[in-house]
Parts: structure tokens; C-alpha cells; sequence
DNA sequence: ATAATAAAAGACAATTGTGTCTTTTATTAA
DNA sequence: TTAATAAAAGACACAATTGTCTTTTATTAT
């Protein structure tokens, strides 16, 4: 569904998001350990989010990354956009060149369904409200080991 | 979505519903002209669904690939299985090791749900049934070119 | 039997995605 | 002003996916 890129990028985003602001910021190595992460891959991936404004980063003593309110708020499609494109939300289902009316596959009306949620389901789901769900401690972002 | 390899594999095989049957058999050449789709790359995906039983083949002269009337009705899910795995029918969206109750993601829940409709969708579109759309016109394999 | 045919199989090549390591740049505490 | 810090950036390395080309095997028409 989504890439590893994409999956790290949703997964390091909620982590920030539950615990780190711009008072206390997360450094690349604490949010690795927590998202189970490799960390310069994810580094990178961190750098993406950063230049399209989706997370806030600061360099030097102190410095780390962390969400501003307004960041808090955005949706995770504007980080799958981000790392993966539009693909997923616009393409066809079966790799035609384009998703069209005039020639569709024969997927087209059950997938345009289909990936219409898909498309909901990350528009309507904010960095915040998933970081909530961490902090009530009905979600998880990696395997806990005991 | 789905892997390239799967994207050819479906097409290939609504193709050959469409266009073959036991006495008219579809080589290879015809297959991939038709769904705009490499040549060598799309044979091997064919011995995939041969050795799982998908499609039909038969060597040497007037040989090719055809279906047999139960192979007509099987749903897509099983040519996704054979050629992605079972990760996107069950495993988790945000690339968790395993998708669980227990443990859930902060996106289990919604994500739980489109997962099944995506699995509905494959399951219950059957290869003939996607033929159909093609042979009634309104179905389309690859861009029609003028 | 022989030749023609077409899928199966195997060996590679190119590309993309994923992951690691090192150097550079910006920031700030001391 | 200096040293410590942490992200940014760049250079690779590795693996998986995708794609090409050649050889082998099975089948059938002649
Ligand atoms: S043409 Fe395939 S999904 Fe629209
Ligand atoms: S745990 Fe992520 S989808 Fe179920």
C-alpha cells in the first residue's frame, strides 16, 4: 500500500507529534529507537518532511524536531503525497497510464470506490489525532518488546 | 497498490479470458500487444499463474494460454496472493510487523476497514466477470493509440 | 522422423527502493 | 570565541523489482 519511506514518514510524524514540542524537541536518534526505524534512511525521509513544512526541525545543541500547532493539524495524505506522489490516490488500479472515464480498466468503477476512501481515510486522519491515540496508550508504533 | 507484477498479471489474464478458450489458445506475443506490457518480463508472471493454477498453457504448435471454465471464475484475490502475498489482505498499514487487537496502530482502525473492502473488491470480482467489461466495450486493458 | 512452434527456464542487466556511513553546516551553551 | 551538538547533505552499498535476451523443453503438424 504505502512505501517504507511513507510508512516511516507517517510513524516518525505521530511520534513527534506525541512527544516532542518546541520547548522539548526529539532527536533523530530518539525517534528511531521508538518507531523501530533505521535511522539515516529515516533521517532522510525526516528531510523531505521538513522542506515540503510538514514537521519543524532545529539544528545544533537542543535542537531536534517537533510540530508547530498549525503542523499539528495536517493530514497524514499530505505526508504520503510527500513521500510516495499522488499515485495511490489518483492512478489506476490496474497501471493503465491514467485513470479516465473514456477508457477505464475493468477495475475502474469498484476501485474508484475503493481508493476515494483510501483518500478520505488520510485527509480526515490529522498527525495529532493519531498522537493522541499514542499517548492514550491505544496505539503503537512499533512491536513493544518485554 | 499492487506490484507491477501483479498490475500485468491481472491484465494478462482478463485478456486471455476475453480472447481465448481451449480451441483458440492466446500466445504470448498477442497477450502482451494487447495489455501493453514486456514481453519476457510478462512470460515469466504467466508461469506463476500456470503453476498456481490461474491460467492454462500448452507447448508447441497452436499451443498458448487459455482458461478452463473454473479457472474462469476465479476472483482476482487469488492472482494477488500468488503474486504480492497476503501482506496488503492482512498485514498493517503503517508497516507494523504484524497487524493485531493487541498492539494496534494508531490507524488499525480505520485502516482495518478499507483492508477489507479491498479484499472484498478482489474477492468477489471473478476473471470472466472483468472479461465481460472488455467484451462489452466498456473495459480497456491499455490506452487505445489512433 | 523432422521441422516448426510456443511456453518454460535460466542468465543477466537496468532501475528503483532501502539502508549505511561520512562530512558539512547551523546553532547554542559555556 | 570555542566546543559540543544535531540536523542537512552527499557518497556509497545492498537488495528487490522490473525488464531483456538466450537456451531448453514439450508439442504437433507435416
Ligand atoms: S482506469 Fe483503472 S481505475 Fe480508473
Ligand atoms: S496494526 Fe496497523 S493496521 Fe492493524
Amino acid at each position: 500500500m504505502f512505501s517504507k519511506s511513507c510508512e516511516y514518514a507517517i510513524r516518525a510524524a505521530i511520534y513527534i507529534s506525541a512527544e516532542s514540542s518546541k520547548e522539548k524537541k526529539a532527536g533523530i536518534a530518539d525517534i528511531c529507537d521508538h518507531i523501530e526505524a533505521p535511522r539515516h534512511f529515516t533521517a532522510k525521509i525526516l528531510q523531505i518532511l521538513t522542506r515540503n513544512k510538514i514537521v519543524s526541525s532545529q539544528k545544533g545543541v537542543n535542537g531536534g524536531f517537533y510540530l508547530t500547532k498549525e503542523q499539528n493539524t495536517k493530514p497524514l495524505s499530505d505526508i504520503v503525497s510527500a513521500t510516495d506522489g499522488n499515485v495511490l490516490f489518483n492512478g489506476c488500479g490496474l497501471g493503465l497510464k491514467e485513470c479516465s472515464e473514456e477508457e477505464p480498466c475493468p477495475l475502474h468503477e469498484k476501485f474508484g470506490v475503493i481508493r476515494a476512501e483510501i483518500k478520505r481515510m488520510m485527509e480526515e486522519s490529522s498527525i495529532e489525532s493519531m498522537a493522541k491515540k499514542l499517548k492514550k496508550g491505544n496505539g503503537f508504533l512499533r512491536a513493544e518488546v518485554f
